[in-house]
DNA sequence: AAAATTATTTAGACTTGTCTAAATTTGTTA
DNA sequence: TAACAAATTTAGACAAGTCTAAATAATTTT
């Protein structure tokens, strides 16, 4: 049985691994958490006691098989809450993230898959991202960048990078949600703009705003 | 905004002033808590100082307007949760207190007054206890316990005392739940036994078992 | 009312998770 | 490769909440 705190490391030295390549520094976890390089060596230390990360002074950390059955746990509530409270709370997709935080430290199993039940076993929460069934299995699509999808062919968009409030409701605005067919009218050279069609109109959004949008061709 | 643990005094606070009269003393906390009184003195200070409780050495504690605010706040959600895990996650009523303590130190008030929405208003939980609503008002009737129904005089179950979880599912297996018609055919004076009719049944429970029912004549 | 018992508080210690400041290691650049 | 910069760790401290053991107050009994 973990604690509020180890269940959040080990979340986000999931995320992390998830995004970059090798072992997990000590940085990148303080960023992500919002505490102190010296209290993420501290709590490695704990986690590799308990054997769920594989850590060596100065060489960060990777989650050791217990680890990521451990985050994808807690993925799995996380995204099962989100899903819930847009589909039956009337939450916006931008506004589920802090709930969700909270709501996913509830141990529960027998709660945890009758809430999925309820749900009817969704694959996807409200950003796209999947969520592990009960063997902690996920399907992952092939999903590419909007900044990767060639001029004029057609997608949908199946996901966001950022996660920001702030991104959310700005996709709100220009009307752009997970399955809005998406495709690039054009690429401008000079400042790496797309000018695109997003379900029924055309719009031009900035490339670091294309590089935050998921889309299957 | 308060921890767990200040949420958790309060509450248990709460309960012991409203099942006995006077201030709420050290021990009946500790008991309640399962903590040890030199804690509970730790804590009772702390909640003084945040004006939640009022507190005079030796004199135990007595909840502030706020404190009571705070507690019926917390007792609000749990009830809400009890009900959302009994009517839509396959949740008995005996299963669903642990995970409700867990689940009523969520903070979003959006979360709360959108499960009170989905779940249409509750007044009650699935123990018959009453559910404060927004303002924090709950209603409460009139109830009595078995034992001091009159012979004869029909009743209806509206709540227990005991809430454990042996209780009821004792009281599952003799198909006793919130709503049963109750009425005492006749009270053995030699060990206070109540022969009793239980919907269509009829079937005999002692005492102790009796003075754990609530009744509405 | 004094003695005994019970309830409560104080004092000091421990754990978890955090921090700052200093020391050490790693890596990067000249 | 030596020096510098960046990343990481260590050491020591702190806050919250808990504990044990000892001291004190309140209550009950004789």
């Amino acid at each position: 049985m973990q604690t509020l705190s180890t269940e959040d490391y080990l979340k986000a030295i999931f995320h992390v691994s998830q995004s970059s390549s090798g072992a997990v520094a000590t940085t990148s976890i303080a960023k992500q958490i919002g505490a102190k390089p010296s209290s993420v060596t501290d709590m490695f230390k704990k986690l590799s006691d308990q054997n769920l990360v594989k850590y060596q002074k100065y060489q960060g950390v990777s989650l050791t098989n217990e680890g990521v059955k451990t985050a994808l746990r807690i993925i799995r509530k996380h995204r099962l809450w989100e899903s819930f409270l847009v589909s039956h709370l009337n939450f916006n997709w931008d506004e589920v993230h802090q709930v969700a935080e909270q709501l996913e430290h509830i141990q529960s199993e027998k709660l945890t898959n009758e809430l999925e039940r309820f749900l009817d076993y969704p694959t996807h929460d409200p950003h796209g991202d999947p969520i592990p069934n009960r063997a902690l299995f996920m399907k992952t699509y092939n999903k590419i960048l909007l900044t990767e999808l060639p001029v004029n062919k057609e997608g949908v968009c199946v996901g966001v990078k950022d996660n920001s409030s702030d991104f959310l409701r700005y996709l709100d605005r220009r009307q752009i949600g997970i399955g809005t067919p998406l495709q690039v009218l054009h690429r401008e050279d000079f400042d790496d703009s797309l000018h695109i069609q997003a379900g029924k109109s055309t719009l031009m959004i900035t490339k670091k705003t294309a590089e935050n949008i998921y889309v299957k061709p």
